[in-house]
DNA sequence: TCCCACTTGGTTTTT
DNA sequence: CCAAGTGGGA
């Protein structure tokens, strides 16, 4: 009897191949970690390679904890020795030893997105960029993107030959560079790009490390960007000895550069591959199987493979409906109650999974008063409050004080009369000398411009120096709470009437604990891996486990975890699927979208709710959305209730009991647009803002009219939207049929829409078109044209019109509203 | 320089 | 809704 007995053919196959390239799809629940972790034990104990030749690369620090507890589990001893690691730790170490070779401190910072917007806006302020044609935003995640696909500032110049704004780009990215590269600091995708760029320049350096980590294991594979691959790939160049674990189906991070043909080319790259499928399911019931196989069968690129499982059929998932979000998250935590009386034997048996954080909220107001103890994973990040922040960059500033921004960010917190005049002069100074701005703060007295000011710096830059004499024999723990008492912060916040400050003050004193936890763990506590720590935790990472809280969190942060109760809540079209990609004309993003909503499925064992609110407000507005089209995709047989079928044209009382408010910019002119109350089109309105407010029951009603493209109404142009208010009034108003359903969109952002993306399935009949090709007809927004071709698609017609002045457009024939002339 | 009140713009997901 | 920005007054 040996450890290996109890995996089925397809893992012990992936357990034993251990030599030359490996790739293992493994489906949902189908048992990868456990393949991997026997993986590890066989090389050791049977093959006889030692623990420290050995790589595993996760992409959270609590899967590399989770799986090095499994490890130790089953190897007795080495197994401390096996390198388990997420790609960005495994970068930083392997940094602090040589990117001096690249030029940089080996103490360099790591910049987080706040750091990173504001090296942003400085740029963009000296470079003279006009901030509201190319957004921060914008450029940072243009900038992230090039990382992911290792594109140098220098390539992205030469691919911007002749395009405007990508040349900007390009400027700004070059700039960005040197800007943290004279911070001494790296973000989060330098991290990566460093250690390639360390691995291309250094080949010696490359080839201790191929003789180190002479069996590379990645998990999660096909969350791999293409500049993660090709660490990988020149780390394994040498053995070749490269297993990779992943499902196509759970590929969830293309928005963070995870490229899917890491996964889908595999075998291109490595001709000798072998590939093992894992299709037994070990961990959820029948139904909510078929449920996940139904969704996930509606995305056209995926490799093909049949999930089963040895379980029974379960229990029908679980379907309800709710008017409102609150109603939802009451039922929710009452559920939750009532299995807990019921015999369910702790609260960490349930999930609440969401689309985005901010649907937490109320879920968790129900969950304070009903006294059932919960954890909420991500949300604002413990270490982005500006406390935290504030501390971090004192013990920052202390440690290189090369990092501007966060000299910057304290020089004058808790005050000291700097003023931002007296930055900019010091910053002036600096740029002049060419050196860093701490460096400038200690040459004050010599800076003409600043005045008198100067008396006013020497005190910090001597506080600053004091701290640093002070690190040879202080603790971490001694350094933080010296700091905390000489700058008066905590004071500062006791003193203030700030009704947070209290909050922030315990804040603070959680760092110090997490300080002193962190000494407790590690051999040689030093400040700058205390800061690389932190800078490095994901938030399901933070997740406090005495395994008695409901867990609370995205769909995104619950991939790789299961439970047996998982809600999903929030399932409405314009939520999830978020209405940015169902306004996308990438039909790519809808696909994510749904491999998003099959991880949420496949994490529940044997029981899953789905809930949805007819009426949700959200960014404060109130929205109305239909059901989640992944909903509609799963059986109904599955469901232990029905869909609500709403017969079309069934007139009924519709009580408007509250106007909500709706803005949108009437620039430009003419332009129509979808809200959550439907089509409309902007009017006339200056050049301000205008208030635009319609009732569902109002929409229904101008529609019969037969308005084209909706109807308009722009109310005084004096009147603030919020100032705006009506008598609520109950109209006859024909239901909506579930085709008129869906094209709901948020308002808001949604303002900006031209009705023209293909936002709808409500096939119009062939017949109901009275123009074809050759007719004139006349659009809302782009005026007079030709129609030159019609083209059925499969659910609408597509209708190309050439435009007398906004030349060919092509559009769905539902949405165009073209009405012939 | 600081502090307040008010306006404005932005909103998915995260290592 | 919320955070960041603006502008006036102390």
């Amino acid at each position: 009897m040996s450890i290996y007995d109890t995996l089925n053919e397809q893992q012990k196959q992936g357990v034993f191949t251990v030599d030359g390239p490996v790739l293992l799809l493994a489906g949902a629940g189908s048992g990868k970690t456990r393949v991997l972790t026997h993986r590890i034990a066989y090389l050791i104990d049977e093959f006889g390679v030692q623990p420290w030749n050995i790589m595993a690369i996760t992409f959270t620090n609590k899967a590399a904890g989770e799986m090095r507890e499994r490890v130790n589990s089953i190897i007795g001893h080495g197994a401390e020795q096996v390198w388990v690691s997420t790609f960005h730790s495994t970068c930083v170490r392997i940094l602090r030893r040589y990117i001096d070779r690249l030029g940089f401190d080996n103490n360099f910072t790591i910049y987080d997105t706040d750091d990173q917007k504001t090296v942003m806006k400085d740029i963009c302020k000296r470079l003279q960029i006009d901030t509201k044609m190319l957004k921060e935003r914008t450029l940072l995640s243009a900038i992230s993107s090039a990382k992911d696909e290792l594109i140098s500032p220098v390539d992205y110049q030469l691919q911007a030959m002749g395009d405007y704004n990508k040349a900007k780009i390009a400027g700004v990215y070059h700039e960005y560079q040197a800007v943290l590269r004279k911070n001494n600091a790296l973000d989060f995708d330098d991290l990566i790009v460093k250690a390639v760029e360390l691995f291309k320049a250094c080949p010696e350096v490359l080839e201790s490390y191929q003789d180190r980590f002479r069996y590379i294991m990645v998990d999660e594979y096909q969350d791999t960007n293409t500049a993660q691959f090709e660490l990988i790939r020149l780390l394994a160049d040498k053995y070749r000895n490269l297993c990779v674990v992943g499902d196509d189906d759970q590929s969830i991070y293309k928005f963070r550069g995870a490229n899917i043909r890491n996964i889908l080319d595999f075998e291109k790259v490595y001709a000798e591959a072998t590939v093992i499928k894992l299709e037994q399911n070990y961990r959820s019931s029948q139904n909510v199987l078929d449920a996940a196989n139904a969704v996930i069968r509606n995305n056209v690129s995926r490799k093909d493979k049949a999930l089963w499982t040895r379980k029974g059929e379960g229990s029908r998932i679980h379907f309800r409906q709710f008017d409102t979000a609150f109603e939802e998250a009451e039922y929710i935590c009452d559920d939750v109650a009532k299995k807990k009386r019921e015999g369910m034997s702790s609260y960490g048996e349930c999930a609440i999974l969401y689309r985005t954080n901010a649907q937490s909220r109320m879920l968790e107001e129900r969950f304070v008063v009903q006294g059932i103890p919960y954890d909420v994973v991500g949300g604002t990040n413990f270490y982005s409050r500006r406390e935290i922040k504030d501390m971090l960059a004192y013990l920052k500033t202390i440690d290189n004080g090369r990092d501007d921004v966060a000299v910057k960010r304290i020089i004058n917190v808790p005050k000291r009369g700097i003023g931002a005049t007296t930055i900019v002069r010091v910053q002036e100074y600096a740029d002049m000398r060419n050196i860093s701005f701490y460096d400038a703060l200690r040459e004050a007295d010599q800076i003409m411009t600043i005045g008198k000011s100067a008396a006013k710096l020497a005190p910090f830059v001597t506080m600053i120096q004091t701290f640093r004499s002070k690190l040879e024999y202080y603790s971490l723990e001694e350094l933080m709470k010296d700091v905390i008492e000489t700058t008066g912060y905590v004071k500062e916040l006791e003193e203030s009437d700030d009704e947070d400050a209290e909050d922030r003050i315990n804040n603070i004193d959680e760092l110090i604990s997490k300080i002193v936890s962190y000494q407790e763990t590690h051999e040689e506590p030093n400040l700058s891996e205390f800061l690389e720590e932190v800078a490095l935790v994901a938030d399901i990472d933070r997740i406090e486990d005495d395994g008695n809280r409901v867990l609370l969190m995205t769909l995104h942060s619950a991939k790789g975890l299961e439970f047996p109760h998982v809600y999903l809540a929030g399932m409405e079209d314009g939520v999830f699927p978020s209405y940015m990609t169902i306004t996308s004309d990438n039909p790519e993003d809808i696909e994510e979208e749904r491999r998003l909503a099959y991880v949420g499925i496949t994490r529940a064992k044997e029981d899953l709710t789905i809930t949805y609110a007819k009426q949700r407000m959200l960014r404060g507005e109130t929205q109305y959305n239909p059901i989640s089209r992944f909903v509609k995709e799963i059986p109904e047989q599955l469901l232990d209730s029905r869909l609500p079928s709403v017969r079309s044209r069934d007139y009924t009382e519709y009580e408007e009991d509250s106007y909500e408010r709706s803005h949108f910019k009437a620039k430009p002119f003419g332009m129509s647009y979808m809200s959550q109350y439907g089509a409309g089109t902007a009017e006339k309105s200056g050049d301000k803002e205008v208030s635009y407010r319609r009732t569902e029951a109002e929409q229904s009603v101008f529609s019969r009219e037969g308005a084209s493209g909706g109807y308009q109404r722009i109310f005084d142009k004096g009147v603030s939207a919020q100032s705006v208010k009506s008598k609520p009034k109950a109209i006859a108003v024909p239901k909506r049929t579930p085709a008129e359903n869906r094209p709901f969109i948020a308002g808001g952002a949604a303002g900006s829409l031209s009705g023209v993306s293909g936002l709808s399935k409500g096939a119009p009949e062939a017949g109901t078109l009275n123009y074809g090709v050759g007719d004139r007809v006349r659009h809302i927004k782009y005026g007079e044209g030709t129609v030159t071709k019609m083209e059925k698609g499969p659910r609408d017609y597509q209708v190309t019109v050439v435009f007398d002045e906004a030349g060919q457009k092509i559009m769905y024939a539902a949405f165009a509203k073209l009405k012939k002339l």
